[in-house]
DNA sequence: AAAACATATTGACAATCATCGATATATAAG
DNA sequence: CTTATATATCGATGATTGTCAATATGTTTT
């Protein structure tokens, strides 16, 4: 929970308009990289660049059959983020609610 | 849920070490900006950019009292960022698992 | 084996962004 | 009113990143 480099890089998956139109795309299910192409507009190698991003980050996982890969958002790398995201943001036991300088 | 702009611009608050860095000093209550920067190894410019990206964000919010500025973690802007992200993971109601090219 | 297709990689470029020092603004203290 | 302190803004710079066209790789079809 301190490896902040690590960290950064799971939410940049979420700070581009790219990628989240791309996992918006995914969200009614498994596609191939050719129809996100037609829903997202992007060039074939702008979309790649990101979807390794995106596998990266563990947000999306692939599957290749044959010539085509297939990309799906993962429950597991969803939950993680999730989860990632409320113990940032979680205040500690002995949070102080006002300073004083 | 679909200004992928103001979605983008909202988690780019965690996509950056130094502003990790400082939710977390923020985690055990709320902070000046010069005991910020006590904790966190960076400039005073750059604590003063990093928390306007923040408070834009709505992640932290800010309170002037005298020739102090005290920064906290925002309970809403929190509960709202965690609700955003669950949004943008959940699956569709008829979503399919599998496709086919 | 050759042609067609899907995706990945490379290299270049422009845009964005994190960073800093210098300066400005604002408040408080002497 | 002058000085000191806290924070914000500005301008410059270097690093990172998103983008594309071109090319490479790998797979299927003819």
């Amino acid at each position: 929970m301190d490896d902040f480099k690590y960290i950064a890089d799971i939410f940049k998956a979420f700070c581009d308009e790219s990628r989240l139109k791309i996992i918006k795309a995914l969200q009614s299910g498994e596609k191939c990289a050719c129809t996100l192409l037609e829903e997202v507009p992007i060039a074939q190698s702008t979309l790649s660049h990101h979807m390794k991003i995106l596998v990266e980050s563990t947000i999306v996982k692939s599957r290749k059959e044959g010539k085509w890969t297939y990309y799906s958002l993962s429950d597991k790398g969803s939950a993680e983020a999730i989860e990632l995201l409320r113990n940032i943001l979680k205040k500690s036991e002995d949070y102080k609610t006002y300073a004083k300088c």
